[in-house]
DNA sequence: TTGAAAGCGTTACCAT
DNA sequence: ATGGTAACGCTTTCAA
């Protein structure tokens, strides 16, 4: 009777845990699951099995015939070393863990890092391994969400998808937390506002350009290409944008930056140039990263909340993963102004 | 003969495609998994019937009787906010990644947010979803290197294992870098130096503590409690942690920080204090983060090669997994001083 | 080289 | 409430 003590579940099956319990596998599969219909003296029987010898499903088997992973895949292309330095990434990832592990579900996280690599995730995802998949972090017209949907794989992105219909996602108002912040910057008596945009293959790029602008306008300020100078959400980036814009505009008194990396960049750039922040240029970024409060000075941002993407994200997708066929869904999630010095004191304050 | 075409290899099955090839299932079995006791013909017509029907193999059925699953597990325990803000943590996810994807292998992203659900991340990793798993951020005489060890899964360790022995890992030579900032310091003529520690209950921490004091022993130097501080590694630690040096320490002129997050809350509050920097006082970070770059002035910092570690730790990983009961490895990896403005000119030079 | 058939560990249906 | 028994899709002997 000795059976396997401090058993690691090595080769303990159904079937052994059945033997010990006598009843059926039935029975015991029936308890593991939470099933109602099973009597109380076989339960306490089972339960005291699976305690002894340490039985733990086998996920493979149970996969097998259930057709679930109770996974979800998180897609992730990094082919520039964005996101890095950054806090975005493992805040949303967070938000997402979270959301998951109260509904147990595990994470997998796939991070092609060239466009080469793509099929490969894909082939993942349309293999069965996972429940649906989290996309993040699209560039241009990504063809991920068209193709994973179209093999009837729940899927959700993060972020305005490039393709734009059909697909559910969940996004931050970008155009609005834009807006906000050039409105910020003109209530502060700036008046040639400057823009250092993000990629413009990315919706985060554009939809925050676009909010610049329709700052601007609401302010009642004319648009100037010469003004507006794109970038790639790293700090190297921001700070060549920003040459760029003093080269064209010297008399540039407030920058919109689309990313506190960039801002930090622009900060530098600005700073070498003589320019005194916030007295001569009053500064705002995006994202209200940690960089933003280490910044000297530290740097007025617009705040995103990340975690929460993240959890609608998941809330999302095992909703659709739920209902096959169901209609896509958008959610927008309210961005934030935190003011710090880097906009205070403008010539009118 | 109208075959699904755009198949999406829904319910389409190996032996769906051995149908359609004329062949038997094991013959496709020997194609698909590469097996060259297959003839031409044969393989050619199993070749196009995949194609043609867009099978892509169950990995659950493969799983269930090959008991792999190729895919391994990396564990990332987060009670604090910890690694937030730093970009620790992508580096290392990317290195791991890296690696994992150029030998066909998933990666499964386990963050227990409380250690209340580290007993799910354990049975989890004992039943089998992967085939190894990786432990990163460890804290105190955490017990999961010896509880999965002991249920027979390869592991690997990020960083020193807080029971220390028995198990593989990978660190960087933290004793060594740290040693290598203090005797900067020293060159950089300081005599009192002292240096901000990272959390007592993680070998990161411990081991650069260790490396600060062997340094000032090189260079002649007594220690005195008074200057040594511990902190969580994050800016408001670190900050605080210079506040409680500079009290009992007004005469210090050279700071180690273990971690260049600390690092920039110290140099804020050493500002905030009348201190100048470099001139007054000398700063050295550690982890070379982006963070460094960007303080004003810009850190002098210790590199730690992070990608290389997750790549390194793969590496060990899989081949513990292929060679079951092989003897614990360690390897550790070279650190180096990057110099920036935080550290130059003291009184000497 | 190829095929037939025996599992792998579960779930779920059908009786009882 | 319980047990017997087909699947689930694949790999892997064992023969041929």
């Amino acid at each position: 009777m000795a059976v396997s003590e401090a058993g690691n579940g090595r080769g303990v099956t159904l079937d052994a845990v059945a033997r010990v319990a006598g009843v059926s596998r039935a029975t015991v599969s029936r308890v593991v699951n939470g099933n109602p219909k099973v009597g109380e003296e076989a339960k306490r029987q089972v339960e005291r099995a699976i305690e002894r010898l340490g039985y733990i499903p086998n996920p493979a088997a149970r996969s097998l015939v259930t057709r679930r992973s109770d996974s979800i895949g998180v897609v992730i292309p990094e082919p520039p070393g964005m996101l890095f330095g950054d806090p975005f990434f493992p805040r949303l990832l967070r938000g997402i863990s979270t959301e998951l592990a109260a509904r147990n579900y595990q994470l997998v996280l796939l991070m092609p890092q060239s466009p080469e690599e793509e099929p490969r995730v894909e082939r993942y995802l349309a293999a069965g391994h996972v429940d649906g998949a989290l996309l993040v972090s699209l560039h241009g017209e990504d063809a991920m969400p068209a193709a994973l949907a179209a093999r009837g794989i729940p899927v959700v992105v993060g972020g305005r998808p490039p393709g734009g219909e059909g697909v559910s996602y969940v996004d931050v108002d970008n155009v609005g937390g834009a807006k906000a912040a050039v409105a910020h910057l003109i209530r502060a008596g700036r008046r040639t506002i400057a823009t250092i945009g993000g990629p413009p293959d990315m919706s985060a790029g554009t939809d925050r350009l676009e909010g610049y602008r329709q700052g601007l306008a609401a302010g009642g300020l004319a648009l100037d290409a010469a003004l507006e100078a794109a970038a790639d959400f790293t700090q190297e980036g921001g700070a060549e944008a920003m040459r760029r814009i003093l080269a064209a505009r010297p008399d540039v008194d407030g920058v919109f930056a689309a990313s506190d990396l960039m801002a930090a960049g622009a900060l530098q750039v600005l700073r070498a140039a003589g320019r005194r922040v916030p007295e001569d240029v009053s500064i705002v970024g995006f994202d209200d990263s940690s960089i933003a409060a280490t910044a000297e000075p530290p740097l007025t941002s617009i705040r995103q909340p990340i975690e929460e993407m993240g959890r609608e994200m998941v809330r999302l997708l095992l909703e659709q993963a739920s209902r096959p066929g169901s209609v896509p869904r958008k959610v927008i999630l309210a961005t934030q102004l935190v003011r710090r010095r880097s906009s205070e004191g403008g010539p009118k304050r």
